[in-house]
Order: structure tokens, then C-alpha cells, then sequence
DNA sequence: TATTGTTATACTCTATAACTATA
DNA sequence: TATAGTTATAGAGTATAACAATA
């Protein structure tokens, strides 16, 4: 009785191309389920490239580009701004620091503050130009109106439940 | 000198709540960014009110609803479906028949079709109207024009970039 | 008292390689 | 040969608790 149900199933699979197109697919529908799969397809992406040409991250890049948009800035004040915890921010400045990229200078004793070093900016550079070249991709499939909708569709998605980037 | 400019962002941040809006923030502008940070807050908030309800988290829920609407599958169909590994499903599933929610039986001797269980079923039930109650929270926020523009870019943008479900 | 940086730790998610048994 | 399930393992990402030094 299972073995017949199931027995639909071979059979519908060898009608077609790819086996799992032709199960239901009620998730497809949920906004969440897109957004996420839609988030981790275009950040494989991205990190694929970067970790080629590069050698780094998404997270590792976005923080030179951050570091290089606010020197002398804290890696608190960076761990707000992208929603990563204190002592997850540890690891991260230690590796760019350890790669020879951003440099520390202590401030007041417990903070230090936070700058890239001559490689720093040139593979800041790299990675921002990487990214320039990886959005571009998107405005191929999307009109100037349509990504401004996105843009704003996003933002209030991400306010609505909270981004996270107080209260670390 | 290094020290001076960090006193600027000091001074700076005195002057507002929260210290690391003062800061330049040049990858808000990039849409892998701002889709990465809605995904995750909207999973975020889900997972929270999933394990609060029902114990069980967002990919749990959703094989739940996938074997619902798809009895007798077997799980590497629900990888390919959700783009998760063969070797990743595994902990998933037997997670989930440790709970009691789903059942495994043999149709060939190297695959199983899976279905619910009675508390499966009711499991599965809740988790529905909890992700409805959920997307029902951006109805609020986006018009029903606005929702399906949201829902055809991050399709165009899965699509392009690649979603897995293929080449497990 | 609150903040900064840090260590230690744990859980989840993802990825690969290798194995078995079956088709 | 290809597929299904499994094991083992490793790398990321994220979370909490606790601590020392400093503001």
C-alpha cells in the first residue's frame, strides 16, 4: 500500500527532467522561504568570488569597506553596525589583522581604534570593485525602479523585525 | 594624530543614542547586503516564536509541511527541494522521528518513503498557521502589489544565481 | 555601573570524502 | 554506474556566560 503510493512517485519522476519538480511545493509561497534562498544564492556567489580573487569573505571584505569608510573607528561600533556579537568580532579583526590588512592603535586603554594598512586599502578596493561587478549582475535582471522597490521592500522588512544592530 | 581623529568619533557619538549612526555606512547600499540582513532578521523572528510554540525550528517545520504535501517522498527528494545535502538530511530527519512527527518505511531497500504521524500532522498544522501569522505581519507592510514585485525580483534573483536544488 | 575586549564553549548550518547497499 | 542513506569530520556563523581592565 506505501510501496504503491510511493510507486506513483518513480513513476511520475521518470515523466521528467529533475525528480523534485513535480512534488508540491507549498513552501515556495512563503516570503521567508524566498528570501532566504534568494539571500544564500546570491552570498554563495559572491563568496565564491571573493574567496578566488581575493582570499576573503563577504563579512571580511564588508569590514574593510567599513573600516576604510570610518578609520579610527572600534570594533564595537562595527559589531553594531552589521549585527555580530562582541566576542564574535574577536576572530574576525584578529584574521584581518593576522593578513597583514587593518592595523590597531589603543585610544583610551580598552578600545582600540581600528585602520587599514597600505595592502588593507588596496584589497579594499578589490573587494568593492568585486562587488560593484557582483550587483551588476542584478541590474541585468531588474529595472532601476524595480531594485528601488526591492531596496525599500527589504528595508521594511529588516526594521520591522528588528535588525539587530542594538542591544549586542 | 591617530588618536585625535579617534576623539572626533567620540565627540561624535556624544551627541546621539546610538553611537554607530554617525558612522558612514557604504554597504547599506549593497543589495546582497540588505537582503542578507532581511533574510536572517525575518528567520530570526520566526525561529523565535517557532521554538517558543512548538520546538522546533524553521527547516524542521518546513519538512514537516514538504512530507504533508508530499507523502510517501523519500528525503533525498526534500534535499534537492530545499537544497540541503544528502549527508545534512540525515541528523534532520532522525530528529525528527525521535519526536515522533514523521515515519520512515522501506519501499526498495535503499530508500524510505516518509510520511507523518498522527502528532505529526498536528505539528505540521501548527507550524502552517504560525508562518501564516508571520507573512501575515508583512501584509501590513507591503501592499498585496508590493508583496508579488518582492516575490518576482528574489525569484529572478534565486534563479540567476543559482538555487542547489540541483548537483547535491 | 556600563563598556571594551577577550576566552571558552556550544549549537546550528554547511561542505567534503568515503563507505554500504541497492538500482 | 548511478543513487540512497549513512558516518565522520571540518569550517563557518551565531549564541551565552564569565572575566579583566577601563570609563
Amino acid at each position: 500500500m506505501l510501496k504503491l503510493l510511493r510507486k506513483r512517485f518513480i513513476d511520475a519522476r521518470m515523466s521528467i527532467a529533475t525528480p523534485e519538480s513535480r512534488l508540491n511545493d507549498p513552501v515556495a509561497k512563503r516570503l521567508g522561504y524566498r528570501l532566504r534562498r534568494a539571500s544564500t544564492a546570491m552570498m554563495a556567489d559572491l563568496g565564491a568570488k571573493m574567496g578566488e580573487e581575493v582570499s576573503l569573505r563577504p563579512v571580511e571584505g564588508t569590514i574593510l569597506i567599513l573600516v576604510g569608510a570610518n578609520p579610527e573607528c572600534i570594533q564595537s561600533d562595527l559589531g553594531r553596525m552589521l549585527g555580530i556579537k562582541r566576542a564574535n568580532m574577536v576572530p574576525l579583526i584578529a584574521g584581518l589583522m593576522a593578513k597583514g590588512l587593518i592595523e590597531k592603535s589603543p585610544v583610551d586603554g580598552r578600545s582600540f581604534a581600528l585602520s587599514l594598512t597600505k595592502a588593507g586599502e588596496a584589497a579594499r578596493a578589490r573587494v568593492d570593485a568585486l562587488m560593484d561587478a557582483h550587483e551588476q549582475q542584478v541590474a541585468t535582471l531588474l529595472s532601476t525602479q524595480d531594485r528601488a522597490e526591492l531596496f525599500a521592500a527589504l528595508a521594511l522588512i529588516t526594521s520591522h523585525f528588528g535588525d539587530d544592530a542594538s542591544g549586542q
